[in-house]
DNA sequence: CACGGAAGAGAGCACTGCTCTTGCTTTGCG
DNA sequence: CGCAAAGCAAGAGCAGTGCTCTCTTCCGTG
């Protein structure tokens, strides 16, 4: 019975599905602002109140496609993670931030629907809360494990006021985690740098004055990793990275 | 006859500044997806089409709301630059990237319209690169500044990609300046970076996880001024400022 | 003062998101 | 096996949108 249940539902799900890549292609041609609920339905051949089944609204449509692209900058990121060795938390820090760049890069629409304004009347319902933080959450297991071994430089000199390191004991006892708050605050703080970088370049600010823009990119991000505390050891100091 | 010309175009004048007032309001209320051309002339006593003869299309009117914003965020960023003494570059720096932050929590739609997602069919016309530019011009002075008073920490050490180099020296050769390479790149990422704070506490992905906004805004600043190379001297430090 | 050009009014086109009613098909239970 | 129920698509229709075109009014200008 749980098949033939199935047979309805995957039916539904394959439309569901139908409908979002049929949305996602119209995003990526037109932006969200152009992205209209009956042309969705014109191409795929239904009529478009028949889309109102699936979707109860345009901005839930949208709201469909922005969990998505969440997911996706963050799997890409977590991909990036896996794919450098724990013991160069600089490299893996790169990586990671590259990794987000070149999705964005990719999908410049799909990357202003999440990071960039909040397209139909101001929404971010909680769904959307937990895979958004999966980038950040991947730039949090990097410098974990380099904590972990011994790669993490203790910022002994720069305190930070109270009420910000408040905020990162409170933010790492959540995730059970145990970093200094400088390098905590610092880690968020990095966070949010890093999509100022990769959205002024998706967003055209770099125009007429960043031309190097991967090299650029890889060097601000290394900068990144070093004030957040992040250390390669011993080995030769940053900067030429496995150009991928 | 100028001043006669002038009466006719007095009125025109008049009449374009209160529909981009109308518009910006509703823009501070609904967001830049759901201004409508109708809605505003409907507010203002007359008839939609009689809106075309001041505005071509509503995405000029939104290219025109678009340069006002950049030119008042850029200026107040310049106020700024103003009300502190050039010889302290570390506060001077914190206070021009506090305004910046302050305009935009105080219009958040309209920060989102310059530095969110472009949007109807994307253009960012040459005529909105001069006042974008502002803010990140005030930054610049900040820095000139601080080098002419020596105030400004030469990074010996860091060495920056050719490419990155040629970018930057590229820069301040337009600029008319003559800054280290590294200064440069640190600044234009720094000046992203900031973009990316602000943006991420305005589009509210700092919910539930940054409480205390102002003291991290100012922390993380700071460092920003610190990573381009900027020193109040031998004052103390820098950390606790002129709270505003 | 006469008039030309600018400004507004109104109708209308093609489109949008969304709702509601009407039928058809599939499904799962008696 | 048959039938009620649930799921689904279609179509008409509403209110709203951006934008164009035509017609009229009227005011500043030479």
């Amino acid at each position: 019975m749980n098949a033939i249940r199935g047979a309805r539902e995957r039916a539904r799900a394959e439309v569901t599905a139908a409908i979002k890549d049929e949305a996602r292609r119209q995003l990526a041609e037109e932006g969200a602002a152009r992205l209209s609920l009956r042309a969705v339905a014109r191409e795929l051949g239904m009529v478009s109140s028949a889309l109102y089944r699936y979707f109860p609204s345009r901005d839930e449509l949208l709201t469909a496609l922005i969990i998505d692209a969440y997911d996706a900058i963050g799997s890409a990121a977590e991909r990036a993670l896996a794919t450098v060795d724990r013991e160069r938390p600089v490299d893996r820090w790169r990586e990671v931030c590259r990794a987000a760049r070149q999705w964005a890069l990719a999908r410049p629409h799909e990357y202003a629907l999440i990071y960039g304004s909040p397209v139909p009347g101001y929404f971010a319902p909680e769904v959307t809360i937990a895979p958004a933080s999966r980038v950040g959450l991947a730039l949090v297991v990097v410098v974990r494990d380099a904590r972990a071994a011994g790669l993490l430089r203790e910022p002994a000199d720069t305190a930070v006021p109270r009420a910000v390191a408040e905020d990162a004991d409170r933010f790492t006892a959540r995730l059970g985690l145990d970093l200094p708050a400088p390098v905590t605050a610092a880690l968020v703080a990095a966070w949010a740098e890093l999509f100022g970088l990769i959205g002024f370049e998706v967003f055209g600010q770099f125009n007429r004055l960043v031309e190097a823009r991967e090299e650029f990119f890889d060097h601000a991000v290394t900068r990144l990793a070093e004030a957040v505390g992040l250390t390669d050891g011993d080995r030769k100091p940053t900067e030429p990275p496995p150009v991928l």
